[in-house]
DNA sequence: ATGAAAGCGCTAACAT
DNA sequence: ATGTTAGCGCTTTCAT
């Protein structure tokens, strides 16, 4: 593959003219610039981007390391990311931490020796991977939960307020035993979430048990199994809120084989909205979280900090709202 | 941040000797190699990745270059790819083409100037975009599309067949006027579906009129449309065969605006499975491609390619399966 | 406006 | 077994 040198050499010119021309910093004599452009395609030559990298000790990329693409909500941040990353000259490298946190360090470490130009981050807990990171220099910001020590740029989504109003409106709809099936203790937005909920209950004087509320993994096997001990003990709520889309399925199809009808039987309000939560009869009532937006918000901040802006630390709280359908009423 | 050389100097040693002990080619007396070790730790060394790169000529970087990642079709092969990858050291680089040729374009230039190791590419259409790719040596292999020139290694599904089967389970049922909704016309998976579409209904002996095929982009908003206009028009087919599963929720939505039950009134099988269709009433029948798997496969070619492997092209064909529930049956 | 040359940080001959 | 040294391909002073 061609080199400056082939090019300059082929023009007739040095390779610093070559790499005038083609970065366009200074002016270079329009006879000149034509050659090296000609030559240039003749050899169908491409920059070595590595070297560049090592010359001006930058590059463009960045990671992403989040906890699993396959969920919705991180792939609409992924995408909402990538396509700002994209349109301004960033590549986004996918990191799948699956909330451990040993993998989020090895995603870490690699993006620190490749030196990427900084990390989008859905940190996986309280551990202090983020330090080398900090310390490094290296442009962080947190996506949908703060940094654990909860100093930095984030981008939030006011999941705590979302709950409360989804609580809220479920007792509202009559409902008086309103249970909430959570996310992990100490993740973050399980329990923000589970706080809302809580919030939401004192705020419509509705029982407020821990026998109403059960935790699990933010996936549906978990949330199935925790759905069935909720909804076989005695005094079994008769409204559920659910922490994520995830684990909205388990907590259905344990519904189904209970057959408890969403609504009528069973008030359900869960968290992320999807294509396919209108084709459910009864339609579901979800909290909405504008992911996409997070990913762009998030990436957007990134690069203007990668690009040396010095301002102080913000964190963007997005809101979630509500959308009211047919599983959170009687009829 | 600290250089090899700072750990020499540190260590009293050659940067020779540094980089010996760090990356374990030759060996090194153990005495030097832990007074390495100890400086590299009390610097907080890291190799400069880009350096590397450069002196090394090849990175551990892949290119994934898809349509879209909030598909979860290829959201799943972006996680198996990236699983594979990530085992074996290497990073993947997120591309949304949109199946644009102008992006996928802009992705493999990329590619290209950052020398990444290979590339995975699900090509969006015939176009020549590739040909550079090839002309530099950089391994690529096709996943879910063969390469246009048809040469190269493709990780695939036999969507034909699938489709075929689909179809004749539906005229098993009973279905006299089968329909079909696939994607664009020059877009291989479209095709091919529509292709064992045909097959399975001449085997079938039922009725293969160009009037009970749509096309539409793979999206909800445009199968939703086409549905419409298959499911109003005069001799109206009694069963769908949907080409994916976005397209399926356009559909299911014009099917719930007619009142049309599915299964009843229409019989349906859809392309791709997701945690959802069996939440629906009734469940979807459908055919399950091995999305997670497809990358995982890819990305292993991919690999031994990267690693020199010269055998022959390859073209690895995954089947499809049937999944037979209740939207394919008038009980 | 252009060229010569230094050097980014690393690895791999080559020499010892 | 260890050190010396030459580059990998580029950008950017520094001269001219």
């Amino acid at each position: 593959m061609a080199t400056i040198s082939d090019v300059a050499a082929r023009a007739g010119v040095s390779t610093a003219t070559v790499s005038r021309t083609l970065n366009g910093k200074t002016t270079v004599d329009p006879a000149l610039a034509a050659r090296v452009l000609a030559a240039a395609a003749e050899l169908g030559y491409r920059p070595n981007g590595p070297a560049r990298n090592l010359r001006k000790q930058e590059t463009a990329v960045i990671a992403l390391i989040i906890s699993d693409v396959e969920n919705p909500f991180f792939t609409a941040i992924a995408r909402g990311a990538e396509d700002v990353a994209h349109s301004a000259g960033y590549s986004v490298v996918l990191c799948n931490s699956d909330d451990n946190p040993d993998k989020e360090r090895e995603y870490i470490d690699v993006a620190l020796q490749e030196r990427m130009a900084g990390v989008l981050l859905s940190p996986s807990g309280r551990s202090a991977n983020v330090e080398p990171l900090l310390r490094s220099g290296t442009p962080v910001v947190a996506v949908d939960r703060p940094l654990p020590g909860s100093a930095g740029d984030a981008v939030l989504v006011d999941s705590r307020l979302g709950a409360k109003q989804a609580t809220a409106h479920l007792a509202e709809q009559g409902y008086q035993r309103i249970g909430c099936i959570t996310g992990p203790s100490g993740v973050l937005t399980a329990d923000e979430r589970l706080a809302g909920y809580r919030e939401g209950l004192r705020a419509a004087k509705r029982s407020t048990s821990n026998a109403l509320v059960r935790r699990s993994e933010f996936k549906a096997a978990g949330a199935k199994r925790a759905a069935y001990s909720l909804l076989t003990q005695a005094n079994a709520p008769d409204a559920l809120l659910v922490a994520n889309n995830a684990m909205a399925v388990g907590v259905l199809e344990t519904m189904a084989e209970l057959e408890l009808r969403p609504g009528r039987d069973v008030g359900v309000v869960v968290f992320d909205d999807a294509p396919w939560t209108t084709l459910l009869d009864p339609p579901l009532t979800v909290v909405a979280q504008p992911a996409y937006d997070m990913g762009t918000v998030a990436a957007q901040l990134l690069l203007s900090r990668i690009s040396g802006e010095r301002t102080e630390a913000t964190t963007t709280t997005l809101s979630a709202h509500l959308v009211v359908r047919q599983s959170s009423s009687r009829n």
